[in-house]
DNA sequence: TTGTATGCGTTATCAG
DNA sequence: CTGATAACGCATACAA
């Protein structure tokens, strides 16, 4: 076989048939003759045709193709999530470009860019944990290309969103601890610039005043929830108190994973010295001893949901752009880090 | 601003300037007056211009894109060679196109097939758990289009690869295990089709002889590594013998600690009565009690390396596509799980 | 330094 | 059922 690519020009010449034919058959087109069908596909077949999206592109002004930002790919939430994306794009026929942003801004606004350049007939974004200001979104805005959020997403922008109920989930978790007998509860979280934690964090400090815990300020810690981060935290914030907090609700379940190790190591029993709960029911939380409490957060199911919608809008791009926000179920999963037996 | 799309001949006509000044211009060209420039990047900018490049590619014939090919995206080390490859790629100016054949040889050929057509400048795989024929791996091949695998790759086909030594790795762990005064050990892996299980499973039996330990048949399980197969396993091949096994070698660190866990739940002492070892050093063995002894697998490295390589192929057509092998460290990482007190 | 002309491969329209 | 033709938007060889 030759590296000379074969284009519908050449397999309309050796059938003594024209372009335009050729293309028709190779698309099942109803209007062409089934017998001329069988013989462009074979010869399509023997030379070792492909289409040209590009040329097919150019034409249609359509790419199939769904761009995604993501913060980082290498956690175990996202991955979950872009595992639905992708097995939902890829059954619809579109693929799935993606990016991180890394947690910076100005990458996330390259990113935004390039999509952009790209033409992906639809952008999906889960925002990095520093942006502020969101007018690089605004490009796909204005030429009305589905633009869907999910998780991490933007208060400011009028775009479809994707989330749970994050300040009901902060709430439940803070009660559970709060039914638990705890009482001196520290909140470890991310930038609350961000609604996943700021969410949580109000419904954190919603749970202690409405049950008559007085919400004090040195207990919320805000960091990058990273392992340095959690390494320090503990060792800086909590081990050195006087009094050790009863209970730490930690955003994230590697963290508290984390966390729970570095306790148990300095002697800190779990949960009857301290409670920890968790976020998102990663797998890391089922191993850890005692298991964590955690919330469960529909990862594939979330990238399931933000995928669907995002060919939907593709699709009734004549409708006016409907923008919704819709609300996953994320549930307390009580483990062995909250109960006391 | 309107959805229509500007080209390069809007802005030729307001500016009273030619197409061809307009995109020489736009892409920097030496010979385009810098006042022309400063022009047309203003109005290009006010007129919301951006390029369109499927236009440029097919005129080009080039797409900056490469494509990726995993068994799955969500696993702690598959996302962390992704996001090395993202990161690499995007420096480079490149786009991934990331699909995933949930194992399955069908789903990984129509995928092949995907980024064929897509025209990617290179293809990046791992191959899926049952991949036996690698034949839609020629159409790359025949038209030479950059290909390179990593982790799971075909002995079959003359292609650049990367990988880690999984002979000498599957020793180490095994005479690790041995030094430790384990003798009956039994191995867990993956489907021995592929070169990481068959090879891991080699080193494993070569320790066993080299330090005159019979290799048994019955010590040698090999199941998906799922969550349910390794369930099952603990509950129907291990704990149900006899004579219980001295020590488990695991080859992935998830299944390692669920192992764990299992095996904990059911009083099995874990070194003293029984050693694990996985393999990956993911996170998630180091947050179990005991910490579980593994191979660090430099997954994101490995991501780095697979990204670059393809892209100097792409760079260096010209040359005879030399096929190489590249192999990365991976060394033992010994942790309370395997070493008693 | 800029312009002219052409082709990249496909598909839609219109005509037959 | 099939063909001729004209775009789609860009980049380049060649001319000026």
């Amino acid at each position: 076989m030759s590296k000379k690519e074969i284009t519908i020009y050449d397999l309309a010449e050796k059938l003594g048939l024209s372009a335009a034919t050729v293309s028709r058959a190779l698309k099942d087109h109803p209007a062409i003759n089934s017998e001329t069908k069988k013989k462009v596909f074979a010869l399509a077949k023997k030379m070792g045709y492909r289409t040209n999206k590009f040329a097919s592109n150019l034409r249609k002004q359509k790419t199939n193709t769904i761009g995604v930002i993501v913060p980082r790919l290498n956690s175990p939430f996202m991955s979950s999530v872009l595992s639905g994306i992708e097995k939902t794009a890829n059954n619809k026929g579109y693929n799935i470009i993606i990016s991180q942003s890394l947690e910076s801004e100005a990458k996330e606004r390259s990113n935004v860019f390039t999509h952009f350049n790209n033409r992906v007939d639809a952008l999906i974004v889960s925002l990095s944990y520093e942006t502020d200001n969101m007018d690089h979104f605004q490009s796909f805005i204005n030429k009305e290309i589905p633009l869907v959020f999910f998780d991490r997403v933007p208060e400011s922008i009028n775009a479809t969103k994707v989330v749970i109920d994050n300040f009901r989930a902060g709430y439940e978790a803070t009660l559970h601890l709060i039914e638990q007998g705890y009482k001196d509860i520290v909140h470890i979280t991310g930038n609350i610039k961000r609604n996943v934690y700021k969410d949580r964090f109000e419904g954190y400090k919603r749970a202690l005043t409405d049950h008559n815990i007085l919400y004090r300020e040195d207990n919320f810690i805000c960091n990058d929830l990273s392992e340095d981060a959690i390494y320090n935290c503990i060792h800086n914030q909590i081990l050195t108190r006087k009094k050790l907090p009863d209970a730490l609700f930690i955003t994230n379940d590697t963290s508290a994973a984390f966390a729970l190790s570095i306790l148990k190591e300095n002697g800190i029993k779990i949960p009857s010295k301290m409670a920890i709960i968790g976020f998102n029911n990663d797998l890391i939380s089922k191993v850890t001893e005692p298991n964590i409490t955690t919330i469960n957060y529909p990862g594939y199911q979330m990238g399931e949901t933000v995928a669907r919608i995002a060919i939907e809008k593709i699709d009734n791009k004549s409708e006016k752009d409907v923008t919704s926000t819709v609300i996953l179920n994320a549930e307390l999963v009580v483990r062995g880090s909250t109960v006391k037996r």
